[in-house]
DNA sequence: GCGACAG
DNA sequence: ATCTTGTCGC
């Protein structure tokens, strides 16, 4: 299995060939939700994409991928364990996504290169990172509204990693990031529109919804 | 050395 | 991630 090392030596590697900026179709259709689930008594994760349409939220494909864990969980090494089920489950869709929202981090990472970057760079589509807990940077005050945000700024060398936002008033912030090919601005104005109901945006609650789905059927499958 | 640490 | 229902507080 890959060492940590390797693991590290990859992130370093791949994380010069993530973009910034916007470069999205002119107009989003289909907007994708990852998500994946651990099983509790045994080393099974599902990954599951969610395929919406970005103005309606209507489900328009689902694709998931049940498999053994193939590497621990090491803060800062999240994607070496999250991408195998994530990619197998892409492999799966007949339709591909204009955008995709994760779980988890993307430049908001100590290398700079979380899962968010990790699944952009590997399928070369815009994708933004948005993580429900902080793995590193600081923050200052965050004002009560929904729609407020504060910058996410790295301890190190004090840049601008992503952004604090409450997608709910008085509910806890989620942190978005760059993944790929999309801007801090565009990622956080668009996380914060598929947070329509909930703190969550709901590409993240529906593939969340849709792995755990899929984690039973394998278990029962398997009897 | 100690604490923090995406899921 | 996974433990998990009612309960405390605004």
């Amino acid at each position: 299995m890959l060492t940590t090392a390797e693991a590290i030596a990859i992130q370093e590697t791949l994380k010069q060939q993530v973009i910034c900026t916007d470069q999205l179709p002119a107009t989003i259709n289909i907007i994708a939700g990852t998500d994946v689930e651990y099983d509790k008594d045994s080393s099974l994760i599902a990954g599951s994409i969610v395929l919406l349409h970005y103005e309606t939220l209507e489900v328009i494909a689902v694709a998931s991928h049940c498999m053994e864990v193939t590497f621990p969980y090491i803060p800062g090494l999240f994607s070496f364990r999250e991408m195998p089920p994530l990619l197998r489950a892409y492999e799966k869709l007949t339709v591909q996504p204009d955008l995709i929202i994760c779980d988890g981090q993307g430049l908001a990472h100590q290398r700079r290169f979380g899962l968010a970057c990790h699944l952009g760079v590997t399928l070369d589509k815009p994708v933004i990172g948005c993580g429900k807990t902080r793995l590193c940077g600081q923050y200052g005050p965050l004002d009560e509204p929904r729609g407020s945000m504060a910058g996410l700024y790295a301890e190190d060398d004090q840049s601008l990693i992503g952004h604090a936002l409450r997608t709910q008033a008085g509910i806890n912030p989620v942190f978005v990031s760059v993944g790929h090919k999309i801007s801090l601005d565009t990622a956080t104005a668009i996380v914060l529109k598929m947070a329509t109901q909930y703190r969550l945006p709901e590409t993240t609650r529906i593939a969340d919804h849709y792995a755990r789905l899929a984690m039973e059927a394998y278990k029962e499958q398997s009897k």
